[in-house]
DNA sequence: AGGGAGCGAGAGCACTGCTCTCGATGCATC
DNA sequence: GATGCATCGAGAGCAGTGCTCTCGCTCCCT
């Protein structure tokens, strides 16, 4: 829920660089102001390093020397190299949450399946034009790092949406419920605290459906991006496209 | 059908360490025995290594000092770092590749489901056992290095499980054809081939199912490892084996 | 028996993340 | 407005990395 008012913050004024910086910072002084620059600046920098080559060849040293400082002077700005990598990561995020939030909003007027698959594009096309930055946040989390608390509100948008989806299918009847599948009382439990906070209406049966075709969305899009397909699958997009229609049956069970 | 021969080699010899290495070395000489004995070492705690702390972490120089050498004698065994990783990375796909084949085996007497569902288990429980080595190959690829070609054949081995699967579901009428999905011609030809090569009597309708619900059990493990269903599920064995029960459902086009 | 190939050790290069110290500068307080 | 403090950038330095090159030693094939 918090996630809607970081949005909502987002839209409202343009902040510029503020997007990832929850915090309201007025920037009253001009050491304030530099500061905030200087921090977008490495940010960006950043950013180039990681789309152009990786995560790994991320380095903290190259950055300053772009950005045209010593590398301890970076130190000022990023506590470590995981603390900028942390930074990317919640932009990345919010870059991937804001674009799956306006295909929703566009398809809005669609039906649940022509939503969906509109989702799955967008979702899918910041994936291939953001190789590295997908990597990061749906591919393995970079060793030895744990995801901070501060990740996961921009990490829950992407979802957010497709709970969305589900709720609005199963309101307009699109979305056949189905027999309630047998679980485990936490599985239940979950899914009710689930239902609760971002799917209401919806049954245990619809949640379990579209936990399975979000992991499909991601599964096919990582056995694409990750080469697990190479030799196999040549027309990528047909490929997808098939696979996400197929979803689409599965989750509305029309079949 | 190389992937066969190769297994058939692992299984008929026991050389030990010679899985990974598809040239027949007869160790006649000594300093061949030696060669044969440092390189298993060397992999030995590489594997250690990154069992303990991920592939970011896998240094050279921490191997070789283990193993008791200097970090430029390593380089008579393995030309690179990234060399000796692609070592590891075919031995974690032999191992998860023997491991799916062997539950398939022991499940052979069962039906579709149950099989399924063992492979799925198995396979899972691999995967949390073997976190960084999961990591290195269902993850996002160490960044920079492009999977080399030796990589396939044991990479492979899992999905040719999931087909022969399919092909006696298919054969045994327990899995529904359905009808046929739109495609486009480079995919049906995709299709066609993948049918050739590894699912003889398979219909592309299943053949598109069973890409799904191999994604979607990718998909599912790599949200729970990665961390996306924190604080969400909390009972991951039960999640997942409703959700694999799921996607047999919809394997079999039976609901 | 000789000569070449394979081997391990060591030094060294360029690079990394990170820490510490040291002046300089901006800023809020007296 | 002067003072004192926090912030800042620069530089040196430490421990570590992948990788290269040279140097002897040893094993093995001819």
């Amino acid at each position: 829920m918090l996630s809607f008012v970081v949005a909502a913050l987002d839209l409202g004024h343009t902040f510029g660089m503020a997007a990832t910086n929850p915090t309201i910072t007025p920037a009253r002084t001009a050491r304030d102001r530099a500061r905030i620059e200087l921090t977008d600046e490495i940010k960006v920098v950043a950013r180039r390093q990681l789309a152009e080559q990786g995560s790994a060849a991320l380095s903290l040293r190259a950055v300053a020397r772009e950005v045209g400082m010593v590398s301890s002077a970076v130190y000022r700005y990023f506590p470590s190299r995981d603390d900028l990598l942390t930074a990317l990561i919640i932009d990345a995020y919010d870059a991937i949450g804001a674009r799956a939030e306006a295909a929703e909003r566009e398809a809005r007027q669609l039906g649940t399946v022509d939503r969906w698959m509109h989702v799955c594009d967008v979702f899918r096309s910041w994936a291939l034009a953001n190789a590295h930055e997908y990597a990061l946040i749906y591919g393995s989390p970079v060793p030895g790092y744990a995801a901070p608390e501060a990740t996961i509100v921009p990490a829950s948008r992407v979802p957010l949406v497709v709970l969305r989806l589900l709720a609005d299918g199963v309101d307009s009847g699109e979305i056949a419920t189905g027999t309630t599948p047998a679980m485990s009382r936490t599985v239940r439990s979950d899914f009710a605290q689930l239902r609760r906070d971002a799917a209401v209406g919806v049954p245990d049966a619809v949640l379990s459906r579209g936990l399975c075709v979000w992991a499909q969305v991601l599964g096919t899009i990582n056995l694409e991006m990750f080469g697990h397909l190479h030799n196999v699958i040549h027309d990528y997009d047909g490929f997808f496209s098939l696979q996400m229609r197929r979803a689409a049956d599965f989750l509305l069970l029309g079949e």
